[in-house]
DNA sequence: AACAATACTCGTACAATGTACGATAGGCAA
DNA sequence: TTGCCTATCGTACATTGTACGAGTATTGTT
């Protein structure tokens, strides 16, 4: 707002004042969004925070909805691929442990992920890889179909549901579920109230070992048919 | 549902006048956001679909926040219960197959669902029924956990996958799959361009037959331990 | 060196949104 | 009647995405 647009500074005043691409725009983007959410997510702070005024944004970019085809494009360039010289169950246990720590990462990711209708080039890499490991290891087209529906259907509804908790097995996530188990009469939810309070509530508990748990039982349930 | 709780049914000058009610509120919401998206559902739209000016919204319901909250646990009111009579994979599948039709007829509400801090009495219900249905049937607490986070992060995240889809083994959605495949050359996506041309643009193909089989693979999967 | 074309940056403005703040009108009790 | 409560709404404001065009810097051509 009151920063001195230096019209002097014939080095510009220190920083260095490189021109804005398409890049520095995404990346700033999901900095703010991991930061700030996607819901408050606007153009002006995005310009605030990679020091630009709002409209430099849109001679980089046609408009918000490109900014998050990008950002989705982004996230899917940081998983890992299913590395090519394995067998195909640890290629995928590989890239789905990518994917879920990645989509931890970026909890505003996983709904955009599977709605986007212009796939970018990392996306489009990205599945060529996986149908490439199932593919390579024999599984029929339609057993890959099957193979890459149920998987990914579980890594990206467990991202969605991990993305809602505070942090798994700190203190907040205690203090989380005893807020729930605080709305609910046990006589009411007796069930519900024994699940939280012997269970969620207890010390060891930690929400992210379910991955593992469904990610194997998965594995395990697939056969090149 | 069709609850008519008018204190005077004398006419209103030819159009029935009964106050509006938060549930009115809510039901309209779903509907509206049934039709137009929740992109693009605002408060002047949903003003003018339950034929009221914006601000007679706010007298039934604190802000929009709210009226989410209450659209998510309005999906979970349609969803059927686990039914208490039969063992746990058929009460289980029949929950399932209903949220996945529930998930479907809202392609909104996938998203929503999951990420919601104050669970209404229809989502706590609808825990209490499954976490029942469980228990009933031996599962450790511990199992009980596992079972239901997997299912659920499948169940959620085939919704969300479905949600893409236009209309599922239509036209419309080999059309879509064409314009996908437009968009890769088969040199540098060969098993991308080969999945989409030779499986998904197949007469028969309907995505719609992955829930069976990744339903049943998690049930396989799924013990009282 | 001079100058035109181009590439960036930004100020201003506008339409659409959520919603705060009353102003109103009808019903009911006294 | 008078006064209060409930439900509806008009107006207004701050915040959003982004169109338009004016500035400035950089580059290419002569």
């Amino acid at each position: 707002m009151s920063r001195d647009k230096s019209v002097t500074a014939s080095n510009d005043g220190g920083a260095i004042r490189r021109p804005l691409t398409a890049e520095r725009v995404i990346v700033g983007a999901v900095a703010l969004a991991d930061e700030i959410g996607i819901d408050a997510f606007t153009i002006r702070k995005l310009a605030d925070a990679i020091d630009v005024k709002p409209m430099t944004i849109y001679h980089h970019v046609p408009n918000k909805e490109a900014i998050i085809d990008g950002m989705v494009d982004y996230v899917f360039s940081e998983i890992d691929l299913p590395p090519s010289d394995l067998d195909w169950r640890s290629a995928v246990l590989i890239r789905s442990r990518s994917m879920r720590q990645v989509l931890a990462k970026h909890p505003w990711a996983s709904p955009l992920m599977e709605s986007r209708t212009s796939p970018g080039a990392a996306t489009l890499q990205h599945h060529e890889a996986v149908l490439g490991c199932f593919r390579s290891a024999g599984f029929t087209l339609e057993a890959t179909g099957h193979a890459y529906a149920v998987l990914d259907a579980f890594l990206y509804g467990y991202a969605l549901q991990e993305a809602t908790l505070p942090a798994t097995g700190g203190e907040e996530m205690a203090q989380f579920a005893a807020q729930i188990a605080h709305q609910m009469s046990p006589d009411e939810f007796p069930h519900l109230a024994e699940f939280t309070i012997e269970y969620v509530l207890q010390p060891g508990y930690d929400f992210g070992n379910e991955f593992e748990f469904g990610l194997n039982l998965i594995l395990d349930g697939l056969q090149p048919k």
